[in-house]
DNA sequence: CGATCTTTTGACCCTTGTCAAAAGTTGTGG
DNA sequence: CCACAACTTTTGACAAGGGTCAAAAGATCG
């Protein structure tokens, strides 16, 4: 059932640490199954708990929290080799929903398995740790480029941060990358409204800093976008663990 | 040096869960000593390793991130029992700083300890990971009020957590507390200005919802509160773990 | 080829930010 | 204990960034 973890297509991508042959064994068992979800449909649920934890091994995602009146904030992009649900892995429920974009495959593992990996695996609960901190660390990020940039800074960093990372995932072919969403999930993402989400990529495309058509995101100046951005250079991350 | 963790006066407060007396003593092991740091004095650095890691003892703090042009996202208000330095642990620097408000009280451990907890302490490393999760949840909700909220939403959702958190840690009398912050401060948490903060606590004032005068915070009517930011009453943590 | 969804545009205006200054507080040193 | 500097809170006037509403123009799909 599924891929053999050792064959996994994504530990060939140079971005993710090498596990070393006891790792790899334990991740082989620890591994259940591999489930395929349609777009749109849900994979992990606010305020409910999950028996399961995934690895995304293929396809798009978000993840977001609604307000009781419909608002929705988009948390974050999921892309291949994330790992979701560990706030079900550790607590008693998920803080925010996560959904499929694209058709997307993902790598299972059993919570009632997940202790075990802290008891019998100390180097892969680090890096379960070290997760959880990275993800912690973007979510400031996000929320400092929320709470006090501006209406085109906010997408120039979106788009600087989406790109960046694909780029680090091989997904991106030159300066363009695939990117599936509408222009809703980003205004969901960056707390602006739709129409003036509209009009500020609008800007960015008469300045010539970036074009995003037709599910396509062009990049046509990176720099410029940082330095609207204000993005520092960042600790680029050479190298991440995959669970 | 400092208080034995057997004695740790945080452990009486039933918010925090037990600890094995194997877990305990492992704790004082792992404990290196304490240390004060005065109002306004820098505890970590963004941008920056640290070779210690705290657990705050005593006192209120601030955790933010500042962008090139001294804009300024405060990202959590920091109270007794907050483990600080996780990013800084498990990666090269931290994602942010953290400042002291009040006169401080920190437990402090080493870094160069922190693998063995993995190693050998697996409940303690779940704990850890239990922390992380649970602040990448907050930053979630937090990134939410700033997207999605208006400004009274959002103030009254701020005064809600500050409340909540502080009353199960027993720092409140009553319906109030001591709330050493500036409306500054309270701004840059919630991505508003200035101004428009002090208005909006004078409208909360007048509605009789809430009163923030002179370090005395003063909650008349948290349903009230509560509806107006439209927080379910959220997964009420009855314990969590302490470093 | 119509139904539905997404993107784009224009008009209007409200919420929130900016600027400036007064009022109130806190702390320091003579 | 007063005087003064520095900081924080409060108010008012004004401006603008971004939201809302509505509708047209494009896409997508069965």
């Amino acid at each position: 059932m599924g891929i053999d973890c050792v064959n996994c297509p994504l530990r060939a991508n140079s971005l993710f640490q090498d596990m070393s042959p006891n790792e790899l064994e334990f991740m082989r068992d620890f591994k259940s199954g591999e489930i395929e979800v349609e777009p749109g449909e849900p994979i992990l649920v606010e305020g409910q708990g999950s028996p399961r934890l995934f690895t995304v091994l293929d396809g798009m995602g978000l993840r977001f929290k609604a307000l009781e009146d419909g608002r929705r904030q988009v948390l974050n992009f999921v892309m291949p080799g994330d790992f979701l649900g560990l706030q079900a892995g550790v607590g008693k429920e998920m803080g925010h929903s996560v959904e499929a974009t694209t058709r997307m495959r993902l790598c299972v593992f059993q919570r009632a398995d997940f202790f075990s990996l802290f008891s019998i695996q100390p180097s892969r609960a680090y890096d379960v740790t070290w997760i959880a901190a990275t993800e912690e660390r973007f979510l400031g990020e996000a929320l400092a480029s929320v709470g006090q940039r501006s209406a085109i800074e906010r997408i120039a960093w979106g788009l600087v941060q989406i790109f960046e990372r694909a780029r680090l995932l091989g997904m991106t072919e030159g300066n363009t990358l695939f990117f599936p969403y509408r222009q809703q999930d980003l205004a969901d993402t960056l707390g602006l409204s739709l129409v003036h989400t509209n009009k500020t990529l609008a800007k960015l495309r008469e300045r010539q800093l970036a074009a995003w058509i037709d599910r396509q995101l062009t990049i046509h100046d990176i720099e410029g976008l940082r330095k609207l951005a204000m993005v520092g250079r960042g600790p680029l991350l050479r190298e991440r663990p995959l669970m």
